[in-house]
RNA sequence: GCGCCCGUAGCUCAGCGGAUCAGAGCGCCUGGCUUCGGACCAGGAGGUCGGGGGUUCGAAUCCCUCCGGGCGUACCA
């Protein structure tokens, strides 16, 4: 419909003055009418007439073409132009659907990346509901997508990890592992991890043994060692991790279909490496870097001079594997900020021998979960708030509110996601575990309760799909909500081509604040409009669970 | 030092070139349930949009600068 609108205009404004324009259309507030622009403004030098002028002589032009979609056409203030739609076609705009501009394209989209070894955080929490946002916005584009994690299962800090363990266990002792209870194996290694690096920091003698350990962790995985005292316990604790991802992303609902695990992209990385020193790769100080200082950016190492590929390579690594396995259209990588340089410089050095990786990834960053105290979290330190923390907060609060005995899983979800997912991505976010938990106002139980609660009435109502009639006369309580879900498909466009879920967030809010302030002083059961009201109801509850589907958050029948 | 990001009501945040665009939620104050689910609704108090310049018919929104905060800046991820 806005888009219909656009194109009608641009071709009433071509027809008037002869000048070729792209017509964009807003959602002024109800009291001027369903859309405006201001083209007239923008035309008003070209055209070399007043603003004003323009827009009377579009609006004469816009009623006469237009007869049947618009009812009124309106010049305001300095020369805005405003449509107000006739009640059949805000109607007809409700049978729009969110445009599929990635249709027939596929999409990798990488996130959540957890370390084994390490513990999650309230950050891997956060990300992950931010990646599952993103991916279904991709989704809902048209897109076939792939969501894929990645992870290091080799590297320093898993160097650091197994130290701590030979330690703890008083030496290569796999068999100890079996006293670990399972349910405290994720504690167990985040306090090693710890202890890991308070030794690399402090103790010099230690630094060079995790060293070592690094060198031999690497070839565990050349070798495919399976079968020593170390390689047993590295494969154990490695699973102990995957096994605990995995009943992580059962538990929110995060479903990927593949890991990367580093192990495996640092081979494929150090091909591509080594096979571009000296065009695109140096060497210096006995490590290979790249001079990222002749883009603007800067030079980063990319293989140590012990001969280990750094993270760069085993990135590197996995946009190739990437590339190999979905021969991807687009690849969206969802990282936090301080990643960005970083990744900037991995991108500008494949560039230089595969310009079409880089060209099609996009690498979407946010902020980092803080704490209302303005309490810094670091896994190497153990302060941090694990992202099991943040679901038991939820899963108390709910219980404390509802005063029930048992805590409504999809309801404290709903509540953390929704509170993530409002803010727009990019900056940091403060959790607070009083407030950000909340039931009401803007909040994910408030939408979900809106849901369940017009589901309600229409169960009440015996018939649960409704269809609305063609040609309405709407009352002006029933316009406002009709209005306001014609806007749907528009905001969840938006969200898609910015990726940009929050703007879901803030439109299913007052799309349900406009909901019950209709449903407060009208009646729908029993009244002599019933049925188109219920068809309004059926259309309501079916946005609003589109919508709650598109952020990953539960839509429940009832609460 | 250089680069990137952020600074909007007491708090947490939308708005990011347009007109009642100074907004929402929470908190605070006042009202509303013999009525389809009150996890609701109506109303009130509260901000020179970090400061200062500039561009524009028009700036919270774009540009410059300063202040404040965060992150990154060669062998961590």
């Amino acid at each position: 419909m806005k888009r219909e609108l656009e194109t009608a205009l641009a071709g009433c404004v071509k027809e008037l003055f002869n000048v070729t324009a792209t017509v964009e259309l807003t959602r002024p507030e109800e009291q001027f009418g369903d859309y405006a622009t201001n083209v007239a403004l923008q035309l008003a030098k070209e055209a070399g007439k007043p603003p004003r002028e323009i827009a009377e002589a579009l609006a004469e032009k816009a009623k006469e073409k237009l007869v049947g979609q618009v009812s009124e056409a309106s010049v305001a203030g300095p020369g805005f132009l405003n449509l107000k739609l006739s009640d059949g076609a805000l109607i007809e705009a409700l049978a729009t659907d969110p445009s599929r501009p990635l249709a027939g394209q596929t999409a990798v989209a990488e996130y959540s990346d957890p370390n084994p070894f390490k513990v999650l955080h309230a950050g891997h929490l956060y990300t992950s509901v931010v990646g599952d946002a993103i991916a279904n916005l991709l989704e809902q584009a048209g897109a076939t997508v792939h969501r894929v994690n990645f992870g290091g299962d080799v590297g320093l800090h898993v160097a650091k990890n197994m130290w701590a363990i030979i330690q703890t266990l008083g030496g290569e002792d796999p068999e100890k592992l079996d006293e670990i209870p399972k349910d405290q194996r994720a504690a167990w290694l985040s306090g090693r991890y710890v202890e890991g690096n308070r030794a690399y920091e402090e103790d010099p003698a230690a630094k060079a043994e995790i060293a070592e350990i690094n060198k031999h962790v690497y070839g565990l995985h050349d070798s495919g060692d399976r079968e020593s005292a170390f390689a047993r316990i590295y494969w154990t604790c490695r699973q102990w991790s995957y096994d605990y991802f995995d009943e992580f992303y059962a538990r929110i609902g995060s479903k990927f279909e593949k890991y990367y695990p580093e192990s495996q992209t640092a081979p494929v990385g150090l091909q591509a490496v080594r096979e571009h020193v000296g065009d695109v790769y140096q060497e210096s100080d006995g490590a290979i870097i790249f001079r990222g200082e002749d883009y603007g950016l800067h030079t980063r190492v990319f293989i140590n001079s012990g001969g280990l590929p750094t993270y760069e390579t085993k990135d590197v690594g996995l946009i190739i594997k990437k590339w190999q396995d979905y021969k991807f259209d687009l690849s969206v990588v969802i990282t936090g900020n301080d990643i960005i340089e970083y990744m900037k410089v991995v991108l500008k050095s494949i560039e230089q021998f595969q310009p079409e990786l880089p060209e099609r990834t996009r690498h979407l960053t946010h902020g980092i979960v803080k704490l209302a105290g303005g309490t810094k979290m670091s896994s190497r330190k153990g302060n941090f708030l694990g992202a099991a923390d943040v679901l038991q907060a939820a899963a108390d609060a709910n219980k404390a509110i509802t005063g029930s005995e048992q805590a409504s899983e999809e309801t404290s979800l709903g509540a953390v996601k929704y509170a993530f997912l409002k803010i727009r991505t990019g900056g940091d976010i403060i959790y607070d575990p009083e407030e950000s938990v909340s039931l009401e106002g803007n909040s994910g139980p408030y939408l979900q309760y809106a849901h369940a609660r017009a589901r309600s009435v229409l169960r009440k109502a015996g018939q649960e799909s409704r269809k609305l009639p063609e040609q309405p006369a709407l009352e002006a309580g029933e316009r406002t909500l009709v209005r306001k879900m014609g806007e749907y498909p528009e905001v969840a466009d938006r969200a898609a081509a910015e990726l940009m879920p929050h703007h879901v967030c803030t439109y299913l809010y007052e799309l349900a604040q406009t909901f019950n302030r209709f449903y407060e002083n009208n009646r729908v059961v029993g009244d002599p409009r019933e049925e188109l009201r219920l068809a309004l109801v059926s259309h309501y509850a079916d946005t609003l669970k589109a919508g709650l589907t598109l952020l990953g958050i539960a839509s429940p029948e009832k609460m």
